[in-house]
DNA sequence: GTCTTGATTTAGCCAAGGCTAAATTGATAC
DNA sequence: GTATCAATTTAGCCTTGGCTAAATCAAGAC
């Protein structure tokens, strides 16, 4: 049988893009409850410092996801809002797939949490599909 | 509403087990299908670099689920061969449960690399039970 | 206008996983 | 037995995402 690294190589991208949605849709979420995205709400939704928030989001300004001046609040660019949309929706589908196949709310919610990140459209897809019909 | 970092604090904990589980899984392959679990070989296989994988490796054999000799194989612990068989039966069942639900084979593969590690015990039975019946 | 204080940023540390280049070694060929 | 060569390891670099301590700043209180 052949090597497949193939299925590694994309867990690994993958992984490298997890951060940047869960933080687009973090913003997103903040900037429509609370009317604006500061790092200290940010850090306390993710249960991580201030500091590693802050050195994340100057990371997602070089990457054009997230603009502000410094000691400012938070907003997503047109780049960081499609993609804060899209990973929402697919979080979305996730959970609710999870639900009707009848896992617990709490289990849902964590499991989507990590699970988002790995779902492929065409596997997006057919969960969609499952959810109307099934 | 609350906030809940739980669920982001146990996606990072499951981060920092994703490594171990696909190296054990992947060195217990090896000794089955080759006889022997080689660096160069485990490297090809992840597509990283050998000196990537030996550096993994050092930190498996302080964690005791990996031991060997310096230039020699690699074997399992009992503690490396338990995690082994573990992550392989769940792996097996999402990757089964994927393609039950009518995800193509190679994009069940690739998503279930990385779904896997995010499937806690309560959704993984059901995921067990949907094959069985649905 | 100044003071105070909480939020933000900077400095500096760590571990995990990536890499290339160079040194070492085990094993095979001769 | 020695020479060779491929595999392994070491050295040294990078990025991401963690942390604490200390500095800086914005905004509200007075
Ligand atoms: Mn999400
Ligand atoms: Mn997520
Ligand atoms: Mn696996
Ligand atoms: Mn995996």
């Amino acid at each position: 049988m052949s090597v497949k690294p193939l299925k590694f190589v994309k867990l690994r991208h993958a992984h490298h893009q997890e951060t940047a949605q869960d933080y687009v849709e973090m913003i997103q979420d903040l900037l429509k409850e609370e009317g604006e995205a500061r790092v200290t709400e940010i850090a306390k939704r993710f249960g991580v410092s201030a500091v590693t928030t802050h050195k994340i989001i100057l990371r997602l300004q070089k990457e054009k996801l997230v603009d502000s001046k410094p000691y400012r609040a938070l907003f997503l660019t047109p780049k960081g809002k499609k993609m804060a949309i899209q990973s929402k929706k697919r979080h979305n589908v996730v959970y609710r797939f999870l639900k009707k196949l009848g896992v617990p709310e709490k289990t849902a919610q964590i499991d989507a949490e990590g699970i988002e990140h790995h779902v492929s459209p065409k596997t997006l897809r057919i969960f969609q599909k499952f959810m109307e019909q099934g």
